[in-house]
DNA sequence: CTGATGCATGAATGGCATTCATGGATGACA
DNA sequence: TGTCATCCATGAATGCCATTCATGCATCAG
């Protein structure tokens, strides 16, 4: 035999357990009374005990309907409840929102972010997961994340991608380093000690991508998981840290680090919002794209 | 669009969400994967949106899914309580019982009863109806009461009736009374003051039939609810109460009353209990029938 | 590049829910 | 008591719809 029920026969059992009438049953659920009957009839078959006793025309739960009835009320109930909570899902902000990003984003942008969207959707479950961008995107693909904020990846094919803002990557220095009297050229960086964040990094390999453009190829790294060892690094003068600017924005100003463009070109970044290609998004989703573009526009008026 | 939700696209749904594999869904529920994947789409479409995202091969839960997951789950789990708790009702004893009985019924048969019923069921709710055989027939076949305990009526055509024991119907007088000295005639009985309990009881109207049958009309009676008052009146010698000598046990053996046989024949009454012919019964009413069985033949014995 | 695996889709099919037609039972009413 | 109206059960007929079949496209491993 079947384990589960058919709700059809469940309904008409609940209506008729009402009523006490198959006809008005049938007419109730625009069934005829023969429906109903047969309908019942299975119910009773499948469960394996006698719902109703017939007599004459009056129809009555037995014992065992009676017990029956609580269920399929239940029954009845969580379909109709779960019709009615999705259908309210936009407006009743509760869930969960998996975010991947990478440090400076965490850092930088995301702590108004998440104040604002905490605004509107305070029941909302947020786990960030740091990670640079090449991992932060292979999360997402396997969907450990519900959506990434990070640099612009070169396949983008199975990505949706909100743009936030654009950066340009420059040399940070003590000001007392010899760059800020002379411009450097692209062979003098290969000379130099380069402080990065992570060799993992898409940054990272963009960096060494735009040298070997003018055929220098680096060699010397030092490699810091945080932004601030970066910039206190670059401040002692151990080395030439890589960075954008709005990220050591508050030292600049203090004149504790001196931003140097780099040789020749400017090597833009670009940082997006990621969701997966073709997956229909939560509004709390599409709120977050929307505040972290607000952030963005923010950052850029900074650079 | 339908109100209610088709119990296997649930089923399916659930099975796909656990496993995330349309193809291994439809093995584990004996379907192909196409049955599988029209299954969820119609159900996407019944509920108004996506439930999954399918990413190449990958099939995750939308925000929505997730959601209703919770309801789905339910659904199911409610579905097999159901099946399980009907199995099982036989076994748990919960459940109400709703019985019909004349007076003398609830005073000397079902005391006894009830206390042994109780030890089984415990957790039954009893209710108890109390009238004249004639109208707790009434109630029994409008469904008002789940068993009956009286005479057995003269139309037991809808009735399962279940015979407990037997009594004659009897004078009981005054041991002062004249009948105590010679036996009474059929025509003296009706210069008597008869004490019956109710002109609505089934006694009352074999008690005048016996007597029309000897040529004699009944005219002077008191109508009393009790079998107490009728006693009473019995023993002052107001009038003759007719009932059956079990009643006034004590008082016979205390010589406060004498019971005096009717005239020329023998006046007997047929206890049963009665349920609704066809009607399913449940282990808690079978038992009770049982139980009224023994109590019977325990007044029989006294008879 | 190729074969294997997985999901979507539309047409075909067959199972089963519903209807149709009918009969028996009950109750109201004269 | 007979008649009529109403109600439920039943089996055969029907038609809808769930499932399968056949196919295409995408992804992934090697």
């Amino acid at each position: 035999m079947d384990d589960i029920l058919d709700s059809r026969q469940v309904r008409a059992f609940v209506v008729l357990a009402g009523c006490g009438s198959f006809s008005r049953t049938g007419r109730e659920l625009h069934l005829t009374q023969s429906a109903v009957s047969h309908a019942i009839k299975a119910l009773e078959t499948n469960l394996g005990c006698q719902l109703f006793h017939r007599q004459g025309k009056a129809v009555h739960l037995t014992h065992h309907g009676r017990e029956f009835l609580t269920h399929a009320e239940n029954i009845l109930r969580t379909m109709s409840a779960a019709r009615t909570s999705l259908g309210a899902l936009d407006r009743t902000p509760r869930g969960r929102l998996r975010i991947g990003c990478t440090a400076a984003a965490s850092q930088f942008i995301l702590p108004a972010v998440f104040r604002e969207f905490k605004e509107s959707f305070p029941l909302y479950d947020i786990k960030v997961v740091p990670g640079e961008t090449p991992e932060t995107i292979e999360r997402l693909v396997k969907n450990e994340i519900d959506l990434s904020v990070s640099l612009r990846p070169s396949d983008t094919s199975r990505l949706e991608c909100h743009p936030i803002f654009e950066d340009e990557l420059q040399f940070l220095v003590s000001p007392l380093h010899p760059w800020t009297q002379t411009k450097p050229k692209a062979k003098d960086a290969a000379a130099q000690t380069l402080i990065v964040s992570s060799r993992n990094s898409l940054s990272f390999a963009m960096v060494n991508e735009f040298f070997l453009k003018q055929g220098v190829r680096l060699t010397s790294f030092i490699e810091l998981g945080s932004t601030e060892a970066m910039k206190e690094l670059a401040k002692l003068g151990i080395g030439v840290a890589v960075a954008a600017g709005w990220t050591a924005q508050a030292e600049i100003a203090a004149g504790q680090l001196v931003a140097i463009p780099l040789p020749r070109a400017k090597l833009r970044r670009r940082w997006v919002a990621n969701t997966l290609k073709g997956r229909p998004l939560s509004l709390a989703e599409r709120t977050f794209l929307g505040l972290c573009k607000e952030a963005g526009r923010r950052v850029q008026v900074v650079e």
